[in-house]
DNA sequence: AGGTTTACTCGGGCGC
DNA sequence: TGCGCCCGAGTAAACC
């Protein structure tokens, strides 16, 4: 399930594939996929004709920057994007394609048919849903262990899913929450507030590292995850927790446990994390 | 009112 | 073999 790491690596593996080039059709097979504007023809319509000058990324969206408009992609749980001929053979699960006019294709694919796509005028996209309610970047000076401290102890909720939400910090999931959480020494179901000055302190820099080491590993390959080329991401060879419910701990005699915590799959060392 | 929880999307994979 | 349930990001609706 791509997160910051691995969306990162998408934008750029994908932006030195399709940089400077200009979109002449766009074939939707599964409409539920474009969320903006509702009508799937307009949005054809849109990109027809508009060129990619850059790629960005906000949390775990791609932004694609187009002559006049941002086209704003989630690839929620298992989308993907590859570039193609279009002679190429079909791929399953494509449910959108962006042709080209040298002859080649961006493909969309989805398995769980999860993805979004919106479409915003230049400039309109951050004052819109779904960027407008995003936290700071965690890689942005803008994210503080004050910012940290204090959203959290306006909140009742467990640090997980404080954590999760991307309304403060955005960028972590499923994986690099228990990821964070481990190297911070923290258990997942501590109330947010009930963290100590030293912990937020920990947890701050957790977070951050933890991000940034799976981003310069290409993100983690955990389920169908590939970047923009095709390739594997080599930080689940990192990961401590996640994924490792009654494997051993790497730093105590303790055994990973899985839970669940706010409606989502946990994993934590009873030992490492109180 | 606003923070928090629940429902919903979707289909491969798994358990019974 | 077959059926039903689970998972999960984020948004909207429901809840309190």
């Amino acid at each position: 399930m791509p997160e910051l790491p691995e969306v990162e690596t998408v934008r750029r593996t994908l932006e030195a594939l399709i940089i400077g080039k200009t979109i002449d059709a766009v074939e939707i097979a599964w409409p539920n996929i474009i969320k903006r504007p509702d009508d799937t023809k307009q949005f054809e319509a849109e990109l027809k004709g508009q060129t990619i000058h850059s790629m960005q990324r906000r949390g775990k969206f791609l932004l694609f920057e187009l002559n006049d408009i941002v086209l704003v992609s989630h690839l929620r749980m298992e989308g993907r994007y590859g570039v193609y001929k279009n002679e190429d053979a079909p791929v399953p699960h494509t449910h959108v394609i962006f042709s080209f006019t040298d002859g080649m294709e961006l493909r969309y694919q989805d398995v769980r048919k999860f993805g979004t796509m919106h479409i915003f005028e230049k400039g309109m996209e951050e004052t819109m849903m779904p960027l407008s309610q995003l936290g700071v970047e965690p890689f942005s000076e803008q994210f503080t262990l004050n910012l940290l401290q204090e959203a959290a102890n306006r909140t009742t909720r467990k640090i997980k899913p404080f954590l999760l939400d991307q309304k403060t910090v955005v960028g972590l999931g499923n994986i690099y929450v228990d990821e964070a959480l481990f190297r911070a020494g923290i258990h997942p179901e501590r109330l947010a507030k009930s963290l100590t000055k030293n912990e937020f302190k920990l947890l701050h820099e957790k977070i951050v590292q933890t991000l940034s080491q799976a981003v310069e590993m290409g993100g983690s390959s955990v389920k169908s995850y590939v970047n923009g080329q095709g390739e594997m991401g080599m930080f689940q060879q990192t990961l401590e927790v996640y994924g490792r419910k009654n494997e051993p701990c790497k730093h105590c005699e303790d055994v990973i446990v899985r839970t669940v915590v706010g409606g989502r799959g946990t994993h934590f060392c009873p030992t490492c994390q109180n």
